[in-house]
DNA sequence: CCACCGATAAGACTGAGTACCATAATGACG
DNA sequence: CGTCATTATGGTACTCAGTCTTATCGGTGG
């Protein structure tokens, strides 16, 4: 198999005519050239031509022609993934939030890239079906997450799953208005707004067995509110 | 561009050594071939060669490799949308509950085919890929369908955006337990259930403002209970 | 200076997908 | 029964993504 460069390979070259890092200057080759002539009409020959190097170096860089333009989904998944594994049981809607935070973050902290991309990507049928398998991978990794934290309450599998899909769907509806509007704005607001939504979601059906439910209280009339506010206190807290 | 052959090449043929359609001649040896041979080792010739046709031919059906094992998404995806589009306001959910059982149903009704095409795709990255996609697709319609039905309530886009992830997601969730389980049982009822699990996740937010609120009546002592009775049902049916 | 080693270049090769043209089958009609 | 138009099919050539193998370049340590 094919060895990745060990490191940047050039971290300060002595060659001249190029300073920025090889893989970099395939990626901006590479959707430059999508911009101007469209993605089909684009070759690799094109790009490393761009780039000041071979096709053969285009592919030690980057496994196919797509991966030029989805260059750190991997680097992001594994940041994914070992935010929710440095959590417990009992922190595990922080460590969903936090991780949809993560990625939305690592899209706004990019924005220009971010826009550019998003701009090709929904017009190029192939780099959408790359980027929405994508997306699936993420969802697999908050679905088990999801279900190991669940175990094997009744119908854990069922709600991992539309645990993972709403949680990934509340981030790209988030990602996407921000997008579409040209990254104006913070987006974190409407995500924790999307991530609140989702997670009262589930928390009514964690406890169905409250909803419909009416309490009727008598007190002697004679009681004091300090015993009135006691009573009702010890009931709440004896749902909890 | 090349136009499809324009119906069923031969309803009844003339010709002597093969009977079956050219589409599903084709759609079996490819089949066929994966599962005697792995996706990436079988080309298009092979597929031809066994199928009888000439290359050519293969590509006039299927208009790629990958298409041959997705003989009938499109046909889904319209009858989908047609279930869909032939509902108003009031029986939306009616109408998503029927076209998610149309999805499974499909499968269902062929369950050799779902099988061997599960076990397929679940080894060969790249049909796997092309299956995600496929659901988005799906996704999508009930996307717009629940937007267009929300209209534009507050939160329509995330509320439309997470009721279709949730559907698609609980329709996986059901028919891949279905596939793993070898399709040895009728999945009907544990759709219904999942379907119904998401109903009232999104039934309970559609009253949010219900939630959390406490009431406290007072009542004179000497009150009768018809008069007690009574001051209730007024303030419960103000709600609705 | 030499030996080694990683990065790059160069070229051959497979196979998917497209385009184009030639030919065989079919079906309608006189 | 022949003719003509239509349509499915076969065949061939081409582009390009992706793989693989070999050669060259450049630096580094001995």
């Amino acid at each position: 198999m094919p060895k990745p460069p060990s490191k940047q390979p050039t971290e300060r070259p002595s060659k001249r005519p190029s300073k920025r890092p090889i893989n970099q200057r395939l990626a901006e080759a590479a959707v430059a050239l999508f911009d101007e002539n469209g993605y089909d009409a684009t070759t690799v020959d094109d790009i490393a031509a761009r780039a000041g190097v071979s096709r053969s170096t285009f592919f030690r860089y980057y496994r196919s022609k797509e991966d030029a333009i989805f260059p750190d989904h991997d680097a992001l998944l594994e940041r994914i993934d070992a935010r929710l594994r440095a959590s417990t049981a009992d922190t595990a809607i922080v460590a969903i939030t936090d991780a949809v935070r993560i990625v939305l973050a690592h899209y706004v902290d990019d924005a220009e890239v971010s826009l550019r991309r998003y701009r090709l990507v929904r017009r190029v049928p192939a780099l959408r079906d790359r980027e929405i398998a994508s997306v699936a991978r993420y969802q697999r990794l908050f679905r088990e997450f999801v279900g190991a934290w669940l175990g094997d309450s009744p119908d854990a599998g069922l709600r991992a799953e539309l645990m993972a899909a709403s949680v990934v769907a509340a981030h790209n509806q988030v990602l996407r208005g921000w997008l579409r509007a040209g990254g104006t704005y913070d987006p974190a607001e409407p995500l924790d707004h999307a991530l609140g939504y989702v997670i009262a979601t589930f928390r009514h059906l964690e406890q169905p067995q409250d909803k419909d439910q009416v309490v009727v209280a008598a007190f002697s009339r004679g009681a004091t509110p300090q015993a009135v506010m006691a009573a009702i206190r010890r009931h709440l807290e004896s749902r909890a």
